[in-house]
RNA sequence: GGGAUCUUAGCUCAGCUGGGAGAGCAUCUGCCUUACAAGCAGAGGGUCAUAGGUUCGAGCCCUAUAGGUCCCACCA
């Protein structure tokens, strides 16, 4: 393999090659291996249709981070990938694409229809998990699953028969949301509300026999009066008590109907009489159950008004309202119409205003069964991250509604009841029925309708591992460790999956659940196609790479938060993956023939420089693991920046050229061993976020085919802690801070050297900056330095800076200004004066010495101790200067 | 109506269990120093929304207020 390295990182011509080898050898691949602990994630199902969007990238890149980590950390790790059939949404998708063609689905029939939607399948429905490749998503494409695949199908049914023997899914008459575009029921779930301006009609409901005298009611929605089998007044409301019980003529219809009294009506809104349209409400239907009122639903499927509307029949629900509007005014029974702005329900697909509508559907009975879901989490058998999504997740919990799981679609997983047609006999059965168990005839039709998408998606974490049959798989990776996904679904699938994990294993699905935001676009809106304001990852991986991508999405955000996206931060990212790579070229080009390997000894002439950094590393990989271990990706990340940015290129490479500049340097092979040794532990660090160039570099520099994701995760060693060494480098990095500041404030150019004079009387710092001349010198761009306990030889203008236990003075003969001097003098005077004033003031606060604790009170004392030392030295020079 | 969350440098955001305010980008100054100008060195810039409180000590905890965002909810 080459080791000469392009100057800048170039990310497109590596990537593909990577993962394909990934791919070749199998990493991605898991199985039962009982010598080491599983750990699982499922990979939240993309849907079938859709295309990689940032919300799918930065999901994915958390997912791919965990699993690469918890791999390399020696868990058997298994990120099982799948789809989902996305049933409304595919379903949408093929029948249009169908009308394009001029056909008609319901011509073409229900198994026509299906074939076709297979084949779309096969022909679309792995465009979106090729795209998470490129992302770099390390799951087990082996064990990729589909929610309609035999196994799942399988888990569904047998779900379905479970929960329908056990009087937990029935068949009822009830109240759903209908979508008269989609032609189907949905969820509560399903259902968005936005409001829009409305208005809200008053209208005189005359009472009968007794001409003359009205009802006045107010609605939002008159054409349902079709459908109104009473009026309700508050039983405790004075001004409608002799009303009770009494007829009024329903407006445009022969019907009349009787005033009712239920505690539901609001006094104080409206009229205080609520117009009950049982079929039409949800609200009106409790009541019409309460008081035995007839349900007459006015409404056809497609939202027109239906035969039971006399002379609106047929009309759209709005023409119809229009129309009985203009009817009414012309009655005279529309007393006037206010503006009025409403919730209204909208399906969230497509966006179409829902009926409520009375409906036989199927659903899953939820009181008993969210029981366990919500104790799991209030006893943290299962942990939400943030912990704030608890209060979201009972809010659901404790208001929950039977589920509402029949479909009116073909594309899904069809309900297995079976009906006789000769005396009208349900069966719920696994296999078909073909004779009828009670009267034995043989007319017998499969329920024609599908599940919600959901149902599938709930049993995700154990169907795919097997689930019904009791796998191996399922036996060693389940319940799955933790679940990534966005905020937005918590209803739809998270608890869904808590309560099914809990009901159909006995057990939890997962541990924790790690919540994400949106990416949102730079101006904070949402990414949208109507905006158009989305931004494709693939576009930034082809102009960026993958690794800066992903860097992107998982740096400066908090878990929860939503993000924005800037380019800008992806050019950072792609200008920090640059830094990386050049930083490796840097140490390759110092051992060319990779003569020196980090497997050999450890170098008994390693230096304070080196001490220092190996020492640094090895608290950085505590803190990079305890936070990845707390999930806590965007701390960890940042950490390693700050390390490989600043500590490794800025400062320790910096420290280091001299010596390998220098062939009679004793210690150049021990500088090349520690630069490689941090080096490869850092890019292993890094590995999870930018897994493409880490390996890249990895194979690159130690000349070996060997890959860095399966290589092991460091981990602190004890024989690398250097505290006396990193106490002294970071003393000579305050030096040159401070020499580097007083050159540039007084304009000295870098190619000007001057002597640099360190004075001290402790024999420790002396012998410091003694062992650290070699690069001392270079880093304050010295010509000499010259390490002493007295000033002498020292001239007396010399700029000075005054650091802890020591002074550094540099003689710039004629570019000192003294006045200058001595104001710089002054205000390191104040600011010393004011920390020591900040010091004694904590000190000398008895309660602080009686309620602190003892180790902050030391380290109180010793910065005071530093400071009155470091004034007495500026105190000093500017008497000298004064002078 | 209920709930969550946010308000920190010009911009976008970090700041984990309370113990001297950080990053990236932007701005200004000086550098093509033989890994990197996608870079290096330095600088400026914040009464941490407001007002109270708890505490020896508050960006962090509590209460109220203002503004923003989001979720849930059957007010016809």
């Amino acid at each position: 393999m080459s080791r000469e390295l392009e100057k800048t990182y170039n990310p497109s011509e590596i990537e593909d090659r990577l993962y394909q080898k990934w791919l070749d050898r199998k990493y991605f691949h898991a199985e039962v291996d009982r010598s080491k602990k599983p750990f699982t994630i499922v990979m939240p199902p993309p849907n079938i249709t859709g295309k990689l969007h940032m919300g799918h990238a930065l999901d994915n890149t958390m997912q791919d981070i965990i699993i690469r980590f918890k791999r390399m950390q020696g868990y058997e790790a298994l990120w099982v990938p799948g789809t989902d059939h996305a049933s409304i949404s595919t379903e949408v998708k093929v029948t249009n694409a169908l009308k394009e063609e001029g056909i008609d689905k319901h011509e073409l029939g229900r198994e026509g229809f299906l074939k076709r939607t297979w084949e779309w399948k096969r022909e679309y429905g792995g465009t979106i998990t090729s795209q998470l490749k490129k992302i770099g998503s390390s799951c087990d494409w082996d064990r990729e699953r589909f929610t309609m695949d035999e196994g799942c199908s399988k888990a569904v049914q047998t779900v379905f028969i479970n929960l329908y023997n056990k009087g937990l899914i029935y068949k009822g008459s009830r109240i759903v949301n209908w979508c008269p575009v989609c032609n189907t029921s949905i969820s509560d779930a399903e259902v968005e509300h936005e409001e829009q301006a409305g208005h809200f009609w008053h209208i005189n409901y005359p009472v009968a026999g007794e001409e003359g005298r009205f009802v006045e009611i107010a609605t939002t929605r008159p054409e349902t009066l079709l459908g109104d089998t009473a009026l309700a007044v508050n039983p405790k409301d004075e001004r409608y008590k002799d009303l009770v019980g009494k007829m009024v003529k329903l407006p445009l219809t022969d019907r009349e109907i009787p005033i009712i009294a239920d505690e539901y009506v609001d006094m104080e809104f409206g009229t205080g009489v609520v117009k009950i349209t049982p079929a039409h409400d949800p609200n009106d239907f409790e009541v019409g159950k309460r008081h035995n009122l007839p349900e007459i639903n006015i409404l056809n499927d497609d939202a027109t008004i239906n035969n039971l509307g006399g002379k609106y029949a047929g009309m759209d629900r709005y023409e119809a309202r229009k129309t009985m509007v203009e009817d009414l005014k012309e009655q005279g029974l529309l007393v006037r119409v206010e503006d009025h702005v409403h919730n209204v329900g909208t399906h969230d697909r497509c966006k179409t205003t829902v009926e409520p509508m009375v409906k036989q559907q199927w659903f899953v009975k939820m009181d008993e069964l969210i029981k366990p879901a919500v104790e799991g989490v209030k006893n943290g058998d299962i942990e939400l991250m943030p912990a704030s999504m608890d209060k979201t997740y009972y809010n659901w919990t404790d208001n929950i509604r039977d589920w509402c799981i029949s479909r009116q679609l073909w594309w899904g997983h069809r309900i297995p009841a079976y009906y006789c047609k000769d005396c009208g006999e349900m069966t719920v059965s696994a296999d078909e029925v073909k004779k009828c168990p009670k009267c034995g005839g043989t007319h017998i039709e499969q329920d024609p309708d599908t599940l919600d998408t959901w149902f599938s998606s709930a049993l995700w974490p154990f169907s795919t591992l097997g689930w019904p049959e009791k796998t191996p798989e399922l036996e060693y990776f389940y319940p799955t460790d933790v679940l990534v996904t966005g905020y937005d679904i918590i209803f739809f699938w998270v608890i869904r999956m808590i309560f099914s994990g809990y009901e159909h294993m006995g057990e939890k699905p997962f541990g924790k659940v790690l919540f994400h935001g949106l990416v949102r676009d730079s101006q904070g809106r949402k990414m949208s196609k109507s905006l158009g304001n989305g931004i494709d990852p693939l576009e930034v991986i082809e102009k960026y790479g993958a690794d800066a991508l992903r860097y992107t999405l998982i740096t400066g955000n908090a878990p929860g938060n939503d993000m924005r996206f800037y380019w800008e931060r992806v050019e950072a990212s792609r200008n920090f993956a640059n830094k990386v790579w050049n930083a490796s070229r840097f140490i390759m080009m110092n051992d060319p023939d990779n003569k020196i390997k980090t497997t050999d000894a450890q170098p008994d002439n390693l230096t304070e420089a080196d001490k220092w950094i190996l020492s640094k590393m090895n608290k950085l990989i505590t803190e990079v693991t305890e936070n990845m271990e707390k999930y806590e990706l965007g701390i960890a990340v940042a950490k390693l920046n700050d390390f490989i940015w600043e500590e490794f290129c800025d400062w320790y490479i910096e420290m280091v050229k001299p010596r390998l500049y220098n062939d009679e340097d004793t210690t150049k092979n021990a500088a090349i061993w520690t630069l490689k040794t941090v080096l490869i532990d850092a890019l292993k660090l890094l590995h999870p976020y930018m897994p493409f160039i880490t390996e890249e570099i990895f194979c690159n520099i130690q000349d070996e085919e060997e890959s860095i994701m399966i290589s092991s995760w460091p981990v602190h060693r004890d024989k690398f802690d250097f505290p006396q060494q990193e106490k002294a480098i970071e003393t000579i990095k305050e030096a040159v801070r401070n020499i580097r500041n007083i050159r540039a404030q007084m304009n000295v150019a870098p190619s000007r050297k001057a002597k640099v004079f360190v004075v001290s009387e402790d024999e420790s710092i002396r012998k410091i900056f003694e062992n650290g001349s070699v690069f001392f010198a270079t880093l304050a761009y010295a010509g000499e330095v010259s390490v002493q306990s007295d000033k002498s030889g020292i001239p007396e203008d010399a700029v000075s800076a005054v650091i802890p236990e020591a002074v550094l003075y540099i003689p710039f003969a004629e570019l000192v200004d003294i006045d200058k001097e001595i104001e710089r003098l002054k205000k390191e005077e104040a600011r010393l004066n004011g920390e020591i004033k900040r010091c004694e003031g904590m000190l000398g606060n008895e309660k602080f010495i009686s309620k602190a604790p003892q180790a902050k009170i030391d380290e109180e004392k010793a910065k005071l101790a530093k400071y009155q030392q470091m004034l007495s030295q500026v105190t000093e020079r500017l008497e000298s200067l004064s002078k």
